[in-house]
DNA sequence: TCATTAAATTGTT
DNA sequence: AACAATTTAATGA
C-alpha cells in the first residue's frame, strides 16, 4: 500500500521542493533559494512573528498550526485567520516595505520556514510560476478577508465556525492538506474567538447538515463549498 | 496481545 | 468554569 503521508517529518529541503511556487525551478535555482531559507521551531504559544517589527522574511508554515491576530485596545485580541501547514504569508508587508501589521502565534509546536527578503525578490525577478503563485495568493487572501469582514459583522456563531474551517481547508492557500485536519475543538475556539463549548455545538450543527464529520481530535470536510456558503 | 494507567479531548451543565 | 465520560497513547507483563 502506498504511503501518501510520510510519518517521518520532511526535511526543510523536501518541504521546499513540494511547494507549488518552487515547481518550475531548475536545480541550480532551487539551490539558490534553499540557501536563502532557514527553519525555526516555534513552541506552542510562541510568536512566529510580531506586529511592529521590521519585515525581513517571507514565512511558511511547514508543520503545525498558527493564528494570525492583532491586539485591539484593552488587551483584547482579534484573530484574522488561521494558518495551516503549507501556507505562506507576509508577502504583503514584504512588498510594501512596511512594519508587520499582525502577530502570528503558534497554536501547536510548529516548524516555520523563513525566506530572506533578498531571496524573495530574486524569485520575483526570475520565476514566472513564483509570480503567478504570489498573485493568486494575494487574490485568494483578499477574498478571504472580505469574507471575514462579513463573517464578523453579519453572521452568527455557527456560520463563523463554518467559514473558519473553510478557510483552514482552502486548497489554494493550503495545498497538500487532505480533507481531514487534526484540530481539536479547543483549537478551533482559539481560531474563531468562540468558546470551546460553543464550537462543540456548532460542529454538531454542521455535521448534522452534512458539511463535515467531527471525530476525536479531528475534523473531516465533506462539503467545502457548502461551508463557504453557510449562513450567507 | 492484553490489561492498566495517564493524558487529551469531548459532552454537558 | 467545572465536572464526568470517552478516546487515545504509553507502558509493562
Amino acid at each position: 500500500m502506498a504511503d501518501n503521508s510520510p510519518r517521518n517529518p520532511p526535511t526543510l529541503r523536501e518541504a521546499l521542493r513540494g511547494y507549488r511556487w518552487a515547481s518550475d525551478l531548475t536545480d541550480a535555482e532551487f539551490a539558490r533559494v534553499e540557501a536563502g531559507v532557514f527553519e525555526r521551531k516555534v513552541p506552542h504559544g510562541g510568536f512566529i512573528c510580531r506586529k511592529g517589527e521590521a519585515v525581513e522574511h517571507w514565512l511558511g508554515l511547514i508543520d503545525g498550526l498558527a493564528k494570525m491576530s492583532t491586539d485591539i485596545e484593552s488587551g483584547k485580541t482579534a484573530t484574522l485567520t488561521g494558518l495551516a501547514p503549507g501556507g505562506w504569508f507576509g508577502e504583503g508587508s514584504l512588498l510594501k516595505t512596511e512594519p508587520r501589521r499582525y502577530d502570528v502565534v503558534a497554536l501547536r509546536d510548529s516548524r516555520v520556514a523563513y525566506m530572506r527578503r533578498e531571496t524573495f525578490q530574486w524569485l520575483l525577478d526570475h520565476s514566472i510560476s513564483f509570480n503567478r503563485y504570489v498573485v493568486i495568493q494575494l487574490n485568494e487572501r483578499l477574498g478571504q478577508f472580505i469574507g471575514l469582514l462579513e463573517s464578523e459583522r453579519l453572521l452568527d456563531t455557527d456560520a463563523r465556525v463554518a467559514r473558519c474551517l473553510a478557510t483552514l481547508f482552502n486548497p489554494v492557500l493550503y495545498p497538500g492538506l487532505g480533507r481531514q485536519l487534526q484540530v481539536s475543538q479547543e483549537e478551533i475556539g482559539y481560531l474563531t474567538g468562540v468558546s470551546r463549548q460553543r464550537v462543540n455545538r456548532s460542529l454538531k450543527v454542521l455535521q448534522f447538515a452534512g458539511y463535515l464529520q467531527a471525530d476525536y481530535g479531528s475534523v473531516t470536510i465533506l462539503d467545502l463549498a457548502g461551508l463557504r456558503r453557510f449562513g450567507g
